[in-house]
DNA sequence: CTATGTGCAAAGGGTTTGCAAGTAG
DNA sequence: CTACTTGCAAACCCTTTGCACATAG
């Protein structure tokens, strides 16, 4: 664990905000300058191998890096793009793997609405 | 509607098999050599946006394009990548939207598991 | 010490785009 | 005719990678 890596998986344990790597290189800098973008990448990826964070690929958009590692739906702003975790539990999973009739390893779910701060414009 | 537009959508819609754009590409060619990459792009992006055709966001590959255009979740083997489709039919977004008590303009459901082919070997 | 990680800058893959020429209606 | 579409190639964006140097343990 190098101070790079600590300070990478500080910034997006931090809040339940879902930051893209460009978002997290830049918060990182303010912390440690020399930082490069490419350390960033790498150590996002071994961070979602090690489980610790989970990664979210949102269509037309760069990734976005999500605090909370057990697999969650979530609902996105089909305007703004803000992102918000709903947390359904696991027995989701075991629902999904019901109706299809199969063992699943995984799901992903995105549910796609206009937000309130969208609608009021 | 140009030949190349009917060609391409054509294709898609032939099998209910999920290609790549390179893999549309590859096969327009074999009827009108001279068709260029970009054109298959430029109308994937067209059919999708008439609603004709549907584009399948997947992590770490190419997106695929499906002939559905209702909204189904698909089934994805984790190992060789086949996907197959879920037709779990519109009342499943009802369901969903009830679960989490909001108005829903859509869903990109993939659950993930090791296929036949794959546990085999 | 030695394996692992770093900063840098260049390359990569999939996709998009500006342009001049071509085609549909 | 006129607006839209094409083929071509260059550009784009996000992400990955090769390398020589630095650091963790």
């Amino acid at each position: 664990m190098t101070r790079q890596r600590q300070l990478i998986y500080a910034i997006v344990a931090e809040k339940p905000v879902h930051l893209t790597a460009e978002e997290i290189y830049e918060k990182a800098r303010e912390k440690m300058p020399g930082i490069a973008i490419g350390t960033v990448y790498r150590n996002l990826g071994i961070l979602v191998q090690e489980g610790k964070i989970r990664k979210l690929e949102i269509p037309d958009s760069p990734a976005r890096y999500d605090r909370q590692s057990l697999s969650h739906p979530h609902l996105i702003c089909e305007r703004c793009g803000a992102v918000e975790d709903l947390n359904w539990g696991r027995n989701f999973l075991t629902q999904l793997a019901g109706r299809c009739g199969r063992t699943l390893t995984g799901y992903d779910l995105k549910l796609y609405h206009i937000c309130d701060a969208c609608k009021n414009k």
